[in-house]
RNA sequence: GGAGAGGUUCCCGAGUGGUCAAAGGGGGCAGACUGUAAAUCUGUUAGCUCAGCUUUCGAAGGUCCGAAUCCUUCUCUCUCCA
């Protein structure tokens, strides 16, 4: 059942970096790869057909939301989410630990699993870690997660055992539920990591999930508002205990400074809301840094985003324009940022990849970074 | 020509003697956003040598300890009637 989805194509010689091959049931997806976020069955703001064009063959759904909207009955009618969304990719479902963690007030967690309301009207759901799997199941995920608990930081170390061991517990049913499903069950479950900022948590959590008959493996519980050197410390740290034949995901990270630290430290993959969500809100990725559209030193740049960027917004319009798409409110620019930055990302996890195979990859990143995080747009306060 | 209403800080618009540099919108400017309760949220928006001080509510005078608020004149706008 636990056929080996993924192989390790080039290692990076300077660092452990790596690219790969991740075969799913909608074809291969070369790694590392950005995972775009359609929590809903949809990228926000731009058509699959054009997220598939840029070249993504993995994006996000969400188990959660899905639950909740349109349900069960329908994503079963339609025999799974990739036809009700007419998306012919591969799909990555979010358990909706995440969701649950975010939903302060609205929730409950017991070994059980997690009581919680729903925030569209508040009517209450339960989800235990078998349930999630059948959610799951019905949605067609190529690759499911399990229900985890993600802590913030700052929390007792007591607390944190306590997370990392009920969602150790919870990988361990989950795992269960999908060996009755069998064959039934196409996709491919991932484990998650927890134990939130204690070492001695995220390596007991990383080698009991190890252990398990998981095809992938993720760390979860990263970027919940921790400051970048514990990011990065603790990516390193949990990055190190994972088995190296199993493809590594780190959840939720997504700016290009993030993204350059989780490849190094040989993550695989990698899913963020956070290149779309600028988008919408006017700010969009360059080489030197995030520009925020709507500024005025916008207002006569007859000139793209970015030199040679593919994307429409750069081929066809400058940013003088976007300028004005934003000022006005029109869903035009949000929708032309979204795609710029998915395919910025898109590129430079190319042009990551491409490093890796030619063995440079730290030059690469200390190039790239030197460049971005000067921030040449960022305002004199 | 007659009657009435009114001119408030970038705009609209509250405010009818001190607690008003003046509510609330809008617009402008800036900030945030990382497994999406987000096409969202936050800050700021007279000037200065920002504690404090100076100028500001159509204009000019006046009353008062004190005026965007009261009085006089002027000016402009709108509505209705001729």
């Amino acid at each position: 059942m636990n056929e080996r989805i993924f192989q390790t194509t080039h290692r990076d010689a300077g660092s452990k970096a790596r690219t790969g091959v991740l075969s799913l049931g909608h074809g291969d997806v070369v790694t590392p790869a950005f995972m775009p976020v359609g929590t809903n069955g949809t990228v926000k703001g731009i058509y699959h057909e054009k997220v598939a064009r840029m070249g993504y063959n993995l994006i996000l759904g969400n188990t959660f939301h899905l639950y909740l909207r349109p349900g069960l009955e329908v994503l079963s009618r339609y025999s799974g989410l990739h036809r009700f969304s007419h998306w012919n990719g591969n799909i990555l479902t979010d358990s909706g630990g995440f969701q649950i963690f975010s939903l302060p007030g609205l929730r409950r967690i017991t070994q059980e699993g997690a009581h919680f309301q729903s925030p569209i009207d508040g009517s209450r759901h339960f989800f235990s870690p078998e349930k999630v799997v059948d959610i799951q199941h019905v949605i067609g995920s190529d690759i499911a997660m399990v229900l985890d608990w993600c802590t913030p930081p700052d929390i007792e170390h007591g607390e944190a055992v306590k997370a990392w061991k009920m969602t150790y517990d919870w990988a361990k049913r989950s795992l269960a539920r999908r060996n009755e499903l069998g064959e039934e069950f196409k996709g491919c479950l991932f484990g998650i990591v927890q134990g939130n900022f204690y070492k001695d948590l995220r390596k007991e959590s990383a080698q009991a999930l190890s252990e398990m008959d998981f095809p992938g493996l993720a760390i979860g519980g990263l970027s919940v508002g921790e400051k970048p050197e514990v990011f990065k410390e603790f990516l390193e740290y949990t990055a190190a205990q994972l088995p190296d034949e199993k493809p590594r995901y780190v959840m939720g990270i997504g700016s290009p400074d993030y993204l350059m630290e989780a490849m190094e430290n040989g993550i695989d993959l990698f899913d963020c809301v956070l290149a779309t969500r600028m988008a919408r809100n006017g700010t969009v990725f360059t080489d030197d840094g995030p520009l925020v559209l709507k500024r005025s030193f916008n207002e006569f740049d007859m000139g793209p985003i970015s030199e040679g960027c593919q994307c429409t917004a750069c081929r066809d319009y400058s940013r003088g324009y976007l300028r004005h798409l934003f000022k006005c409110g029109e869903m035009l620019g949000g929708m032309l940022a979204t795609e710029h930055n998915l395919a910025y990302l898109h590129d430079l996890v190319e042009k990551a990849r491409q490093a890796i195979r030619e063995d440079r990859f730290i030059e690469f990143k200390a190039g790239y970074l030197a460049r971005y995080m000067s921030n040449k747009y960022k305002s004199g306060k």
